[in-house]
DNA sequence: GTGAAAGCGCTAACAG
DNA sequence: CTGTTAGCGCTTTCAC
């Protein structure tokens, strides 16, 4: 029987003449089954390359040990990195992951969180898109019992566990850096504000002004700045004032990229005239002329945790539920944007 | 009827007190169902948030309008781009994406393979991994007549189709340009010579130099260079010669930028010391200092021809099936690390 | 227009 | 130890 076309259990079964369950079992190693029995099964069933059907079998088990990602995108190295732990975790322990990207996009993603829930998935990590506002979307999980966990962007309001970043700390250590460099007045390019780890972000900034004695001025403060064309209008808006800052201090990477390389093309010196932090600590920040400081956001654990975490709510649905909240602690990571020599 | 646990056709079927096929007709806006009807199963599964089970439907159907994508790793722009357009095609086309990342492991490409194979999907996108060196674990989808189309990478030994980038000619025209720049030892770092891609890139390096009278050196040419490392470490021995060549063409924006940076801190100037030619166009290249000139693949467009490319084979599954072969042009991408003022 | 019945491929009682 | 049976949730003939 050379290998070709697509066989079922009952292929192999009228080959041997026995009942398909007892190929069932063979495959399975049950014990029930005679040990030249379940080798003349396994032998047959590779050489016509079995595959078990993987919709049959989750269907009739009622689990296909697979959890779905749900995320804005993987272009980006924190996600592609939570991911990675994501990975590693699950098949780890035997699942299978499934990812989503929403490309930021309210609407993909509540359509792809439908579509999801249709025996595709044992469980959801998500990560919200800067469109999202509510969590009408991910209200049915709840109701259809499937677990949910939220890394990173969540929706505070949700009674769903979450892993995330303590981003108000992180803010609230890169602040304080630009604070003990010396720097007098900073600004800060603030996020969509109806994201929660944004808005943390922001009181972090605003946590270390008033440790410091700082006044803060609502002018320093440029909201929803988060891509790299943004940061750089938002760099243009303030050196355009009499009253210039001498550090920013932004909610992204992306847009501390393009302020700076927009303050180097209007002739000021970075970090001498303008130092930056950023936040996430993309890859890029390394290598670029100066290198790019920046608050690490853990991605990894990140990942691994979440994925840990819903597994657990996954094996213990039965037991009653109580949302879990992992904060992992922001770790800054220093470099030339605002180093004085 | 609040909406709650997971409801089936027969929940909704029971409840208005009719059969199974009839609402399932109903959902699928078959004609022979009175409008009345319609209706009401529609408006009651609606209010259940009745939701069909994919792997029942998948597995009745003998379809489940899903297309998996096979690929080293998304955390590269070029990757994460070509998804973008297999996206972008597939949803268009109904179908669903199911991503699967190698991490450049053929152990894990093979698993993954294997695991796509059994109902999952209805066709596979793959790029093989830095480790493949033969198709074996693909073979299978050639017997169990699951299409299979390779993108970038491909194993040009087996008969299936492919969307690739004249890799070749994108080569000479980036060592071209390098000649044209009035550089006379250009020195080429090429990649693992099995993958054709980058065999392909070397192949077009010596039609450069052939086709302009250059001679090669062998000793210019330093293999399996694609890492950011890797390019540090093969500017250090081409540097350490009495004879250092005044360009390099690179096979991957990562060793190009790992060699400029390694070149720069060894007092080199950039370009006009040694001028860099990568491939990939990278994001990173637009925003290094300076900036890098590289080939770019047309990744979005590879991943929407690919796409295509699949869901025609998909669905023309009757037919007689001949392998396609759809190459891109590449585009050069000039930027400092080239330009002579 | 609607219902009954079969079956996609698999597993898991229940028998023996 | 192995076979029989039922059924996961859905679609689809075939009847009426």
């Amino acid at each position: 029987m050379p290998p070709s076309k697509k066989y079922t259990l009952h292929d192999i079964a009228r080959e041997l003449n026995v009942s398909a369950s007892t190929v069932s079992r063979a495959l399975q190693n049950n014990p029930r089954i005679s040990e030249g029995m379940r080798r003349n099964v396994k032998e047959l069933a590779d050489k016509m390359e079995y595959q078990p059907d993987f919709r049959a079998m989750s269907l009739r088990k009622g689990s296909g040990k697979t959890i779905g990602v749900l995320l804005p995108q993987v272009d980006r190295h924190f996600f592609a990195t939570v991911l990675r732990g994501v990975d590693e975790v699950s098949s780890e322990a035997g699942y299978n992951v499934l990812i989503c990207q929403s490309y930021e996009s309210v609407a993909k993603e509540a359509a792809l969180a439908r579509s999801l829930m249709t025996g595709k998935i044992d469980g959801l990590l998500a990560s919200i898109s800067i469109e999202t506002r509510n969590g009408e979307h991910f209200e049915q999980f709840r109701r259809k019992n499937l677990p949910l966990v939220f890394f990173d962007r969540a929706l505070e309001s949700m009674q769903v566990s979450q892993v995330i970043l303590d981003d108000r700390k992180g803010a609230m250590m890169a602040v304080e850096h630009l604070i003990e460099n010396g720097r007098k007045k900073i600004a800060h390019f603030a996020g969509p504000g109806h994201i929660q780890i944004y808005a943390n972000r922001t009181q972090g900034y605003l946590d270390a002004l008033k440790k410091h004695d700082f006044t803060v001025d609502e002018r320093l403060i440029l909201k929803g700045v988060i891509t790299r064309q943004a940061g750089c209008e938002a760099f243009r808006i303030l050196n355009d004032r009499v009253d210039k800052p001498d550090a920013i201090f932004s909610s992204g990477d992306y847009s501390a990229l393009g302020a700076m390389i927009c303050a180097k093309e209007a002739g000021l010196r970075v970090p001498q005239d303008l130092a930056f932090v950023g936040f996430a600590n993309e890859p890029f920040g390394s290598i670029i002329n100066p290198t790019l400081s920046s608050v690490d956001q853990h991605a990894l654990e990140m990942g691994r945790q979440a994925a840990t975490l819903l597994i657990q709510e996954i094996e213990n649905k039965t037991k009653s539920f109580i949302p879990r909240k992992i904060v992992l602690d922001p770790l800054l990571i220093v470099r030339q944007s605002t180093q004085i020599h």
